[in-house]
DNA sequence: TTTAGAAAAACAACTGAGTTGCTTTATTGA
DNA sequence: TCAATAAAGCAACTCAGTTGTTTTTCTAAA
């Protein structure tokens, strides 16, 4: 596993004590943040600003990418697949638990091939599976 | 086609001069309705907290169905399979154009059929196909 | 047709996520 | 060590959506 200062690096961010707390965050996590989690986390500690634009910079590089939320806010998960260039091409689905209300990256299930024959012009698909996710069925 | 009158009975909701205003809205609209374009729309004639509790109302007894908006924004579209229950399970997807920034209901693109093997529980799925719609294709 | 009960509309105040402009501070590579 | 530049901090703001309460309108039954 790649370290977070040789992501920031890779990805021409500089390394500041608070993005690498921030990267750090989501390589722990398992699902994906709310930004308002990510506010919590770092309550006090780092303005607000700071922290939105951070997101917005790990975004555009192509570290994180956006996930839907339950509550159609703002949410993001650690890009599995190579995004430096920032083109987030993921084939994922992504998981919303009705019990939880955590969203998940689902790598099991790929989003399917759109045929062309319909006409439309695909960039890219987003597969979104609401239901229960595997930790809620066991409680 | 039904009649809107119809439909707000079937529903137990009542015939008011907004609410026949507001689902005849949606009767003639394509694609699909930001809140912000209803709000414009009855801009001055009627309080903002009435078209809010007007839509929850369209969308809890089946008339209308939530659907993705590029801007992360409450968006709208006429219920097409017939979701009085207030189920709304579609089996159609949905297109985000990257151009008119609309998002279209597309039937001849269905959702997926997870396979049950990987043990999630899915109650309904979305697919959300980003590109560019036919009518922007044209132009 | 009248009327009472219930649903919907209006009003007003509020919440809070996210944005923006600007200044100050920290990082990095030369 | 020292610019150049990116990032952090600060403060004010926007605006979609919510909520509580009062007033009006609709509807169905008498
Ligand atoms: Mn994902
Ligand atoms: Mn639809
Ligand atoms: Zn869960
Ligand atoms: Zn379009």
């Amino acid at each position: 596993m790649i370290d977070v200062h040789s992501m920031l690096k890779m990805c021409n961010l500089k390394r500041t004590p608070f993005r690498v707390n921030l990267l750090e965050l989501f390589v722990q996590t398992k699902s994906s943040i709310q930004t308002h989690t990510i506010r919590e986390t770092f309550e006090g500690r780092f303005n607000k600003a700071t922290i939105y634009r951070a997101i917005e910079a790990f975004e555009k590089n192509g570290l994180i990418h956006k996930v839907p939320d339950i509550n159609n806010l703002l949410r993001y998960a650690l890009c599995r697949e190579n995004c430096v260039n920032g083109s987030h091409k993921h084939t994922h689905s992504h998981l919303i638990c009705n019990s939880c209300r955590e969203t998940y990256c689902i790598d099991q299930i790929t989003t399917p091939n759109i045929p062309s024959a319909i006409g439309l012009k695909i960039d890219y698909v987003d597969l979104v599976l609401n239901g229960e996710c595997f930790s809620c069925q066991l409680n």
